[in-house]
DNA sequence: TTGTAAGCGTTATCAT
DNA sequence: ATGATAACGCTTACAA
């Protein structure tokens, strides 16, 4: 039992191949009544189209590669469900690479997914090294990263700059009288997005004076709630006068709520805690924890957009090929966690 | 400046097509002296395979098909997680479907899928349309339902019941002295795994006299903290005695129990909790969750090695085909928001 | 161990 | 509006 062909439906129809081809391709071109007859033999004959046969000919496969650490993480699941969806109305499927925030990993799934010939890369910016960032420049298709600014971007961005969350926070936090504030943060985490908002939180306390920088850095990312709460009492005991701490993600924060909860040190009298995310979690405990909101399905959607017109998908004119930046607003959402 | 191919290795080289394909196949019949310099050649070319080309000719696609309604829940974001790495190993990558709970979609996606001829489909149990049904029938590869158990499985199975783990749910705090239980549910939910949950829960109530049958349904799957907590105080007037309520998962346990703290609702001594999915959350809040612990990587992993059989890519004598059911445990995990 | 020839199932292109 | 033919870039199958 051989799997139909578009010959077999042409042949049952009376056309040839390519006729069918273009019925189903809607070109429009075909008259109307022997369209209806070649659908009709489709669905008859259960015909599947061959895509890759499709792609081979027409040198589109139709594919957009996107790499991520991984989609353990709601708010990046998010962006790339959005993305998907937005990519879906032009008929663009995505192909999912996972790097576990390995860069030798990600250069081996680079190398992989480019022998399917995607038509773009989209990249969680988080670090990349050189061999990869050659391996995306040279790919000849646009490549995008999202969820950061880098300094030097390979090509379009959709996203914020991280280094200015960092700093921001620091700001907020010393406005509202805070002093000594210390930064929870991850190991081994070189290039991604939680070290740049160390960064930044870095720079922003020495550029403020804010004493001595302090850093703790518990376990690779991602770190996990259990994680963050063992990490307060070390915090604790290394710096007994901190009155803030600045968490890499939201689930680190409520770690870090739910333990000093548990050992008595009040929040935020005592204690102000800050997340990154806006996470589910972090409206619905008890203080709300203060956190930065991003739109991730935002950022999902702007990249579909990008894409769509720089790959000429677009019922707008096609734009020029020129790389764009796309700012994504990152706003510093005071809740509980923090005094006002 | 056209983009290389095979023959431009080979003519540089000075070696047939065939040979450049078998040197970067491991064939392991090409010269080891040959093979060395096609791969230089390689390298300095900097030339990409085509895979659509090679899937063309080898009538492999090395693809498999994946359909989940989102990978916004972190364990379905594991267990594909852990299927992509374990197809990895074999050289399959994963094309994701996001059907967002829709029937409609489902079908729509799986069209659009099965045109990039997928050596096997992949798929979370949750109710599927006749049309849906036949198209994965059809399709003449491997089918793999994951996450639950159905009656009249399509073909593979990787999961547990659903309905047991509502029932089992219900005799663990009958057990335990509770005796007038509601459940906390998802409207529109027909087919999905949550409401085999509840259908295990009501089941099991009627068996073993509990009472009224109450359940509850707050909004479409998947429900969120807050809209948990928007449930909590309705249900407590709708059915002022109850003294546990199942949750349909664990965000929404979570959110229960952040309502009935902020409420003044003792958990457990008012109330009991259950939850579902052995989330992040449901080990740290306090008290923590009691909830049903899924090995949701191990769900990836034993996807990954049935079709990895299955598809002859094991280095295992390949199983003829049989449909197979794999059995994951859903395991009761008693903490803090029921008493013993 | 290597090469030759013939597809794989579409679509681009040029005719009609 | 439809058709014929030649790619698309690789791998299978066989030959040498």
């Amino acid at each position: 039992m051989r799997r139909i062909k578009m010959e077999d439906v042409a042949r049952k129809v009376g056309v040839s191949a390519m006729t069918v081809s273009r019925a189903l391709k809607h070109d429009g071109v075909v008259s109307a009544a022997t369209r209806r007859r070649i659908l009709q033999v489709v669905e008859e004959l259960g015909y599947v189209p061959d895509q890759i046969a499709g792609s081979l000919s027409s040198q589109r496969s139709g594919f957009v590669a996107v790499l991520a650490p991984s989609l353990n993480n709601p708010p990046l699941a998010e962006s790339v469900h959005a993305l998907a969806e937005s990519l879906e109305e032009v008929g663009l499927q995505i192909l999912i690479g996972y790097t576990n925030y390995e860069t030798k990993r990600e250069e081996r799934l680079l190398t992989e997914l480019l022998q399917r010939r995607p038509e773009a890369i989209v990249v969680v910016s988080d670090g990349h090294s050189p061999r990869s960032r050659r391996l995306m420049r040279e790919a000849g298709i646009p490549v995008v990263q999202i969820w950061d600014r880098p300094a030097r971007p390979i090509d379009n961005v959709v996203g914020f700059s991280n280094e200015d969350v960092g700093s921001n926070i620091v700001r907020f936090l010393a406005e509202r009288g805070y002093r000594r504030l210390a930064y929870l943060g991850e190991t081994n985490d070189e290039g991604t997005r939680g070290a740049r908002r160390r960064l930044g939180f870095v720079r922003e306390v020495e550029r403020l004076n804010l004493g001595p920088v302090r850093v703790h850095d518990q376990a690779p990312p991602p770190i996990t709630m259990l994680q963050a709460r063992a990490a307060l009492p070390r915090m604790l005991q290394r710096w007994p006068d901190i009155d803030a701490i600045v968490c890499v993600s939201d689930p680190c924060a409520f770690g870090v709520l739910s333990e000093a909860q548990a050992m008595g040190v009040g929040v935020p009298s005592q204690l102000a805690i800050v997340g990154f995310g806006d996470f589910e979690i972090s409206r619905c405990c008890s203080p709300p924890l203060t956190t930065v909101a991003i739109d991730s399905g935002r950022i999902g959607h702007e990249t579909g957009q990008l894409l769509k017109d720089m790959l000429g998908r677009s019922p707008v004119a096609m734009s020029k090929r020129v790389s764009r930046r796309v700012a994504i607003d990152a706003i510093l959402t005071p809740r509980g966690t923090t005094r006002s």
